[in-house]
DNA sequence: GTTCCGCATGAATCGATAG
DNA sequence: ACTATCGATTCATGCGGAA
């Protein structure tokens, strides 16, 4: 099987409208985060930020398939000493335009950036916002399962071989090998905190978040060969990580160097059979 | 100085009017959290929640001291495979109420419930909504610095309790709980993210937050000889940690047994004298 | 007196069942 | 169709008895 990452130079809000409806396994994205300095690039001001994003989330909830599942990392700012509320907003339109507001998962940044300030400290998460189209979807959990916490350090340092034997069975590993690599390897479910640094030494570019990040939610979301899409596409951390992984993907970026940036780290990519 | 406890049996909705205007420094609290059984104690349906806590929320902004702070600890369910609105819904109120929204902090819940669904997660974090009457607020950061690196590690496992005394008393006191390689060690401003487990296993009565959750606020925003209310007292965990860093405490319950109980913890203590 | 392990206990959520 | 109740699922934590 051939993977692609189909690369739209555009704005998202027109070139959305050149793709099935349908089609999207997995929509990640983070939106240019609302800016008072509206002529930067990705500056829409707050007050506008709702307004800006709801005919996107139209466009979104148009191609994404019913099984599928969209997730918006996003986290509002602190503006005149208070957070704003478009993003709150944004999850009352959301669920107006018809998507469910399924769960909202956080992130913390364990390595956020420093800083002081009279009346708050520094912000270490973000919001990770996830819509659906309808109750059931795709959801693979058993592809995100983690070990187990303290309990395997404090209780299955020190075991009998009896008990070893045990946890081996239950765990399930066999093959005779050394208990101690199944030491701490059991495994559960992650809960909906993500603990992730965010990557501070990216050469040129700065992503805004690091690679593991969209890596979690498309091996919790999507199976090889699925289709994956960033309508903000930016330098391209979204499409990257899904073509590694044997995803289709579409990215779609406004500005022609990070569209141009991006096409020319995915064209030295050896294209993906399997 | 002599600390005092008020506590007062009733309906905050109503008792609250019996306060002076502009007297608290700090409200704490966990109000009971939306049900779907409307009949039972503290089970408000969840459309009704916000039309249900405005009132208390004006009342609240009347009595709090412009310089105080208001922190609410909440998290919204999730209902037919959604998470419903009414927490955001809230937010939007109490701004339209005339309280500024300042930060939103995340309690990681370490020892979430355990559970497992076809379509999320454990839930393992909650609100607390931190909300002013003015950009300007007493905050007492130097309070609650803590050690660099990795303080989420556990390493206090082995630590006799005399050091864990001396460490407490010398850092406040057991945020985290691993505070064994805290001592002598450079200290730093926390982020907005709280990593603490819920004590379970508390014999008769469970709190509904560990006693760390308002010690560290009220480390932040008040001083000795403050006032601290808590207008949803419950099994009385906010008083009581008032009353243990000598502050002073209203406590507001609805039912007699939890009033009751808490009035025999607090009677049993000695009167703080500084 | 330690250390080690068994066990109960949660601000949960979903799907099925019953009124 | 809509709402109330129940059982099944799952895991970090701390207490208490045992080794």
């Amino acid at each position: 099987m051939e993977i692609y990452a189909n690369l739209i130079l555009g704005d998202c809000k027109e070139k959305l409208k050149d793709l099935d409806s349908n089609s999207v396994d997995l929509i990640f994205t983070s939106p240019p985060y609302a800016d008072r300095r509206k002529n930067t690039y990705g500056g829409i001001h707050p007050d506008e930020y709702v307004e800006w994003f709801s005919p996107i989330g139209k466009e979104l909830l148009r191609v994404l398939k019913p099984s599928g599942t969209f997730i918006l990392n996003i986290k509002e700012k602190a503006i005149n000493g208070e957070r704003h509320t478009y993003v709150i907003e944004l999850i009352l339109e959301m669920k107006k335009i018809g998507w469910l507001w399924t769960e909202e998962f956080v992130w913390h940044k364990k390595n956020c950036y420093p800083g002081k300030w009279p009346n708050r400290f520094r912000d270490a998460w973000e919001r990770l916002l996830q819509f659906n189209k309808q109750r059931n979807f795709n959801m693979y959990q058993d592809k995100v399962k983690v070990p187990v916490g303290d309990w395997a350090e404090n209780r299955l340092k020190n075991l009998s071989d009896k008990d070893k034997e045990r946890v081996d069975s239950e765990v399930g590993s066999g093959f005779g090998k050394n208990i101690s690599n199944w030491v701490g390897r059991k495994k559960v479910y992650p809960t909906n905190v993500l603990h992730l640094a965010t990557e501070c030494s990216n050469k040129n570019h700065s992503a805004a978040f690091p690679e593991s990040l969209p890596e979690w939610f498309i091996k919790l979301f999507t199976k090889r060969g699925d289709l994956v899409m960033d309508p903000f596409m930016g330098s391209g951390t979204t499409i990257e990580v899904a073509q590694r992984m044997g995803r289709n993907s579409i990215g779609i970026e406004i500005m022609p160097e990070h569209y141009n940036m991006v096409r020319e780290k995915i064209k030295e990519k050896e294209i993906v059979i399997f």
